[in-house]
DNA sequence: CGCTGGATTGACTCGGATCAAGTCGAGTGG
DNA sequence: CCACTCGACTTGATCCGAGTCAATCCAGCG
């Protein structure tokens, strides 16, 4: 009955098997998307919350130049803007990266979960507060980093916040993030992304390739990254 | 009775003389801060939320290398996060630009505020939301524009904040920002700030000085930045 | 088996950083 | 009232990280 979005609010709140159960209600009525499908565009009247299931998605924005600026991944267990039904228009798109499993909540039910259960609005609100503090590391990291500490630091991130809903293995996650796809995340070029990826292999860190990441030495990349897990709300208050 | 916290809030939702009331009420209790002071420190436990009733400040993050990216500006009537208190700590710090008033409001006072006037937490969401698009507009800059674009951009977006609180005046706004912290926030040095500034107002597009923005061509600066006003959702849903 | 989109590598260019001197303006104290 | 000081602002010279352009390679797939 659990899924990846009632595992991973889990680790923010203590749910009780009611609450669960309430979730896992709310986000069974799902959909199968292809990859590269837009979920919702920049313009569009914002509908319903949607939960990644399965598979990965991404927001971004595309700039008149044609050019186009990623802003966060979405993997399994990820939900979108809670209160996003009070715009009037999204300021971004939202795209499916591979397949995927999408369920939908609408804002009333939403808003009515969340009335009803209070851990259930706790552990929505941390998880919204978490994906600030990511976009807030992005922005740093965009301001801020070279190119490789940048590569580096968002390889500790999606790894971490993999590892957190289960999805990885011994130092090895299933990236399924082209080349093309991270230039348009870190704002950098493919070209170049290449070369740090390279210089980070030769240097045995990480290994990224075919779609997964080996993280070879752990301790090389977080040094290089200069990554702190403070943002990611992995301890959280007790209250 | 009213104040700039109450007014920008107005513009989100139709408030009652009531809602104003307690909401005036809520932050009436303040306290003055000089220039560079840092009201709360990445690290700190959260405490009340933050509300600018007069004066500027930033959300900032210190890098070990000891360089600072500036995440947000919070000018008169911008709040920090309203669940804030629910993580263990803060991810960033924030400190006052120019001598400051700030009120704070308690976490449980928030709530209860919150649940009695649904005007109010709707009003507060949309703020939050605004706050967040903001955010990404922000990745977006510092990822795919160039640093004339980036700068233009971003006197684009204080002009229109500021307009919405009616902080401006016949195209011009008193902005205190120095050459150093716009460079902390873009992503650049400060030399190269200065002459991407200079190159601005040759071009007469607009002109910083002595803490005073003039937009001189209004026109050429959207154009320069490729300015889309969405972010900001001045349009709300009418619902 | 050829097509297509991503990955890889090389050569060259350029935007913006770095380094280094000033200049200017607002306080401060004698 | 003036000299001193300390930031912030300006400007010039130089360097380098990363973009651009252009081939090629490679794997999956119709």
């Amino acid at each position: 009955m659990a899924n990846r979005f009632t595992d991973k609010l889990c680790g923010f709140a203590t749910l009780d098997a009611e609450d669960v159960k309430a979730l896992a209600d709310a986000s069974s009525r799902s959909r199968q998307y292809t990859a590269r499908h837009d979920l919702i565009r920049e313009g569009d009247r914002p509908g319903p919350v949607f939960i990644m299931l399965e598979g990965w998605a991404c927001r971004y924005k595309v700039l008149p130049s044609g050019t186009r600026q990623v802003l966060a991944f979405l993997m399994p267990g990820d939900a979108c803007d809670l209160h996003i039904g009070l715009l009037a228009e999204m300021d971004h798109s939202i795209q499916t990266i591979t397949p995927a499993r999408v369920a939908t909540i609408e804002r009333v039910e939403m808003d009515a979960l969340m009335e009803r259960r209070p851990g259930i609005a706790r552990a929505m609100y941390i998880s919204q507060l978490i994906d600030e503090g990511t976009m807030r590391a992005w922005i740093t990291s965009m301001g801020r980093r070279t190119s490789t500490e940048r590569v580096a630091h968002l390889m500790c991130e999606l790894y971490l916040r993999a590892r957190n809903i289960g999805l990885t293995g011994e130092d090895t996650l299933s990236l399924p993030l082209s080349q093309i796809l991270l230039a348009d995340a870190l704002g950098m070029t493919a070209v170049h992304i290449n070369r740090v990826l390279k210089e980070l292999r030769l240097q045995g860190a990480m290994a990224l390739r075919r779609g997964s990441l080996d993280i070879i030495d752990p301790e090389m990349i977080v040094r290089i990254a200069g990554f702190g897990d403070g943002y990611l709300h992995r301890h959280l208050r007790i209250a």
